[in-house]
DNA sequence: TCTGGGGTCCTAGGACCC
DNA sequence: TCTGGGGTCCTAGGACCC
């Protein structure tokens, strides 16, 4: 059996757990330069607030039912979960962390008289007693299936008491029969549109269709899911591998019209990528890098390119990295644009030390000890207080971040204070 | 004025090989 | 009128997830 455990309205719980006060008030969390909204208490969600809110259009609903906005602080959220994480993993065998507020735990080898539904209260217990966050918990005999059960104890919290176990036929089929096809774990819009087309519903319905069609119409991912849904497990837990490609990319405060400024914000993004890939050991063979304009502003002359560039050699050096950026966005620059996002994503990837030498040009072998020391220093004092020259030294550069809460539990000088009277 | 960021997997089709 | 067969590798694009 599988348990899939999330966390309720993760964002939001974590801003919760240091301002008790909020209790029961609505709370929403925006994305980076307070964008949009990205997470939401029950209460903002039964105001109506919709995921992927632009902020700006709801600043009036905000202000007039009292909604306390913030802006994301993942260290904190990150940290939160690490914490979670924890308990989570004292409760099974083998576990999946599956995304920042979601795990998959796997009980194999349980006694079959084993209560699991009982054990999901424990869990659930001790999470919010543990960190403040509240969760819940889908049990079943599919990771799929435990992701319907998941949707069953967030529905029904007062029935279920955010536990539910799909452990029978009958109710495999009567969540199957309950949940719409476009809330089906790994059924996306298009599917869902097609399916609907089809005159499929929900998740029982989908069950109902031909293997042949599925397969052919959804490859063989969409195969699998159904497999799952009839509860034949085709997917065990992942274990973590290092990533494929890594990237890193923003949106900006405001328009940039000048090169400069935006050469610098990819120098930037170069060096991110770079210190990322030096953490889980690659060099990249490949950088892509993006520019593009602001595509909700209809009345501007729109642009949008990106390029693929192969490296000479393989590196991770923050240095060499952010040159080739700065080559492939001559190539893709163009003057007279309101840019508003720009990225770099590097792929192809080979481990750090594969020895492996080019016979013309290699990544200079200085930089290696260069961004070791780089590394150690920024560890220990701030996470890019050194930097390259290409950089923006002075700091002009500022995300928007209005309503950003304290690192309660990252930076020892915002720590929580506690008055006693 | 203001609309996020970072990933994975699969498939079809083209280039190329013998 | 008729123009083989079988395979690998790479890439772009589509679909999905949080």
């Amino acid at each position: 059996m599988f348990a899939l455990v999330d966390c309720n309205n993760f964002y939001a719980s974590c801003e919760r757990v240091f301002q008790p006060r909020l209790r029961n008030q609505p709370i929403v969390v925006l994305s980076n330069n307070d964008g949009c909204v990205i997470a939401r208490s029950n209460e903002a969600k039964k105001l109506g607030v919709p995921m992927g809110a632009p902020s700006f259009e709801y600043k009036e609903l905000f202000e007039k039912n009292n909604i306390h906005v913030f802006s994301s602080n993942y260290a904190l959220y990150g940290d939160m979960s690490n914490r979670v994480m924890q308990t989570l993993s004292t409760f099974a065998p083998e576990i999946e962390i599956y995304s920042i507020d979601e795990a998959f735990l796997k009980f194999e080898g349980f006694d079959e008289h084993f209560n699991l539904q009982e054990h999901g209260y424990k869990i659930r217990y001790t999470v919010t007693k543990n960190t403040g966050i509240p969760i819940s918990v889908g049990i079943a005999p599919t990771k799929a299936l435990a992701k319907v059960a998941n949707k069953i104890a967030k529905k029904f919290p007062e029935r279920t008491g955010h536990v539910y176990s799909i452990d029978t036929d009958e109710k495999r089929i009567k969540a199957l029969k309950w949940l719409p096809i476009e809330d089906v774990w790994g059924i996306g819009r298009r599917h869902a549109k097609r399916l609907r087309a089809k005159n499929v519903t929900n998740a029982y319905e989908f069950t109902q269709l031909l293997d042949g069609w599925v397969r052919n119409n959804m490859s063989i991912v969409g195969l699998r899911l159904k497999r799952e849904l009839e509860g034949i497990p085709c997917l065990d837990l992942e274990t973590p591998s290092d990533k494929k490609i890594i990237a890193t990319t923003r949106s900006f405060d405001k328009n940039y019209t000048d090169k400069v400024q935006i050469q610098e914000r990819v120098s930037t993004f170069a060096a991110s990528c770079a210190a990322k890939l030096r953490q889980q050991k690659s060099c990249a063979n490949a950088i892509l890098v993006f520019v593009h304009t602001n595509i909700h502003r209809h009345d501007l002359p729109q642009y949008s390119r990106s390029i693929t560039m192969k490296l000479p050699y393989p590196t991770h050096s923050s240095i060499e990295l952010a040159k080739f950026a700065k080559q492939a966005l001559d190539k893709i620059y163009r003057e007279g644009y309101a840019y508003k996002k720009a990225g770099v994503i590097v792929m192809d990837f080979t481990p750090e030390d594969t020895g492996q030498i080019k016979l013309f040009e290699n990544s200079n072998p200085r930089h290696r000890s260069l961004m070791h020391a780089m590394d150690q220093i920024n560890h220990a004092i701030g996470t890019t207080k050194l930097k390259l020259a290409s950089q923006d030294i002075k700091r002009t550069w500022k995300m928007r971040q209005e309503k950003l809460s304290p690192h309660y539990t990252t930076r020892i000088s915002e720590v929580i204070n506690v008055k006693c009277r």
